[in-house]
DNA sequence: GTGAAAGCGCTAACAA
DNA sequence: TTGTTAGCGCTTTCAC
């Protein structure tokens, strides 16, 4: 077909309001052109984590970039006989970026259902082992280690750790990140002092206030996002701490509001937005080229420094 | 078929891993199973706006209850070739819901084309006139009136208004309360002092900060969003005034953040989740019974009175 | 009620 | 290269 007929026939599809139709489409040639965001989040509400909006929306982009599409789906972990499985079944979907909650043996479960699909998957914040499966990760550990660091460079010894109580893999390697730091100081690890709260950022305020009433000493907190971080703030002040002057904080996530609020936060900032575009690639290169470019993705984390510690 | 032999293939139908394909079905049914939630946002993080991620949630949950799907998408306002109307044409989607910003001219011109494709959508935070189209909408105008109101009764008649700069219609009923209220207390409207500032909010932190260089008799903002205010109130703040003593400060939105700053902030609270909830549900009845159960819903917005106002 | 057949709108495979 | 044909996996229809 010569370059003229084809503009032809474009033109001649514009006029009579000719629009493929995808389905019988996608019956034939086994593709839908569409790639999934799951997530396994107690709440509700799973896109108000920033984490989440922010990869989606890097999703979004390269997807939309390459005339794909996108669809987003949350289970409950209480609802146990749904399963991501049947997207892939029905054929709804070609691939997926996942973010698994749960205790390990349970997310290990749900990435061998991924890898026995045989579809191209890509799990956010974890390691994976699966020939259709690959990782992007930031890395968490180091940055909760680097956090640590800061404050126990900064005179902090007595420091607390709170983080969301739903056991996100992030969590896991923050946490470990700060064992780590206060390990390399010789500092003891007291698991009283790592706290766990429901998302509601108020379970988090009551939590670290019973702590510091028990524990006066306690005079830092790597919190595991700034949700927690700025309820922290709060909880100390009505002790009577100021931050960062008689009580540090540091934060997790960048959060938009974060250099807003007062103190400003310190805080650890991971690319969301950029883990999410690459996330979508690898999956579009996979559906390319039958394999994956790159099987694990590691993005740095930074310890961006304002004023709560 | 007996209850029985209905027991028996089902379980067959397990065993044998059957999973019956979408895109088979719904060529021949002319149904996706899947509904748009589609948004023009000039901002690449298109979901870090909360009011997007709760309605976008407030969907998924209705539509997952319902064995629906879930497909995002967002168009950038400079890439006028774009449209939403492919979606349908192909067959992605059965309806929409659907949050445009822009001029009113052109969000009309979107809203026509939408109608054009014969497709049920429901279009958020505005009015809308077709056959095929319903509105969910909170009383942002009526909200920002009250929170204005309260200003006034406080004793603060210099009332700046400060909003993002992305032209939602939201933010133009905001817009429009805080001037009825302005008019029902017989203060002078000062186009002046109603701002602007793209989402980043430290534009709206230098917005307001000349402002209140150049006329400092200005003494309280509505912001059109939380993070607006918690950079009014850093604002203010840098120029020496302090919150809500010198300078008061209501939002808009009640972010998750906003009890916990410091002060805490008076904001305008809406149901956003529900409101997604809520506009799920329409599309779903609409492709049930082939109308809308209601062509408009309102739903109210409260005035949450916290510490910065 | 049960079963067979046609066909949704494409694309891949094959023939000319 | 170009044109033709079969068939993807369902659901609807029509005959029995």
């Amino acid at each position: 077909m010569t370059r003229e007929t084809l503009a032809r026939v474009t033109r001649a599809m514009d006029e009579m309001g000719y629009h493929p139709n995808s389905q019988a489409r996608g019956l034939r040639s086994k593709r839908t052109g569409t790639i999934g965001f799951l997530t396994i989040d107690p709440s509700v509400r799973f896109l108000a984590d920033p984490f989440h909006s922010a990869t989606v929306s890097g999703m979004a982009d390269v997807l939309r970039e390459h005339g794909s599409y996108l669809l987003v789906d949350a289970l409950q972990p209480d609802a146990p006989e749904r399963s991501f499985a049947p997207l892939f079944y029905e054929r709804r979907i070609d691939g997926a970026v996942v973010h698994l909650s749960g205790p390990p043996a349970e997310r290990g479960a749900w990435i061998r259902e991924l890898a026995a699909t045989g579809s191209p998957f890509v799990i956010l914040e974890e390691r994976v082992d699966a020939p259709t499966g690959a990782a992007v990760r930031a890395d968490n550990r180091r940055g909760a280690c680097r956090a640590v660091d800061y404050l126990i460079e900064q005179g902090y010894t007595e420091i607390a750790f709170l983080t969301d109580a739903t056991p996100w893999p992030a969590s896991e390697a923050r946490l470990a990140g700060y064992r780590d730091a206060l390990e390399a100081h010789e500092l003891p690890f007291r698991p009283e002092r790592a706290l766990t709260a429901s998302w509601n950022p108020m379970q988090g305020h009551r939590e670290l206030e019973t702590l510091l009433t028990r524990e006066p000493s306690v005079s830092a907190v790597l919190c595991g996002n700034d949700l927690f971080a700025v309820s922290a703030i709060r909880a100390a002040r009505a002790l009577g701490r100021r931050t960062p002057e008689d009580f540090a904080v540091i934060g997790f996530d960048d959060f938009d509001f974060a250099a807003l609020v007062e103190p400003p936060l310190t805080t650890v900032a991971l690319p969301a937005y950029e883990m999410g575009r690459r996330a979508a690639e690898l999956l579009l290169a996979y559906l390319e080229h039958g394999e994956f470019p790159e099987k694990e993705v590691l993005f740095p984390t930074s310890l961006t420094l304002r004023g709560s510690a």
